[in-house]
DNA sequence: TAAAAATACTCCATAGGTATTTTAT
DNA sequence: ATAAAATACCTATGGAGTATTTTTA
């Protein structure tokens, strides 16, 4: 199992509506199907009640949309935590200087003006 | 990013050695090595800090650690709670019989039997 | 110099596309 | 008659393998 089979199967059982699905990942209808088969294969369980016509969740169907749903909550979570990483405790700064201005002792002197600005 | 780049982070991280992480995934090192280095530039930062020879996690490569273990928990939870919902609310009865047995009143008479012996 | 990561390719599995069929309204 | 899912088939991206190079302890 992948990120992207809960990504897929997310969409169809929102829309409940493979074609709208398919559209809204942008892909094409057959594939987004194909995936959501080899899903409920892996798991070994349906998730759709499909009568060509109409596609319902199962009762299984049901309790894994809500998992999925905290699944990509917490990799959405992941992904945000990051970026205040890096925005925060994670900041460096990157100083390149050629030699004559470390001979000339120009690097130090602009090493104390900086310092002057730090927070 | 995928589940995939999680589970062979997660082996990185913990062997903080490639080569190891690879034996332990059953996959060869240097696609593993590929693979981390996408999720890094897809992330757009650094996991490791690498030294040729020695392999440490970045902060941020720490915190997202701690995440992806938290995200796979939720996943490992998921399967199991499929298991239980197929074994409990979900579990159905599927009785076939042939005509014979429909005719000759024989159907209510082991269902009848059936329902003594449910819970 | 030995152990480990990175590069440079090669290959193939499979995700995804197109065309068509099936089926339930 | 039509809209939607499934099936069949094809293509090609990229995941994984093998061989090799690079690097630093």
């Amino acid at each position: 199992m992948e990120l992207r089979h809960l990504r897929y199967f997310i969409a169809v059982a929102e829309e409940l509506n493979f074609t709208r699905a398919a559209e809204r990942l942008h892909m094409a209808q057959p594939p987004l199907s194909q995936q959501i088969q080899h899903l409920e294969a892996e798991l070994g369980f349906q998730l759709f009640r499909r009568t060509k016509r109409t596609v319902v969740l199962t009762e299984a169907g049901q309790v894994f949309f809500e998992e999925s749903q905290k699944i990509m909550q917490q990799v959405d979570r992941t992904i945000q935590l990051r970026r205040q990483t890096s925005r925060g405790e994670l900041s460096q700064l990157t100083i390149g200087f050629v030699s004559f201005a470390a001979d000339n002792n120009m690097v130090p002197a602009i090493l104390q003006a900086f310092s002057t600005l730090a927070p």
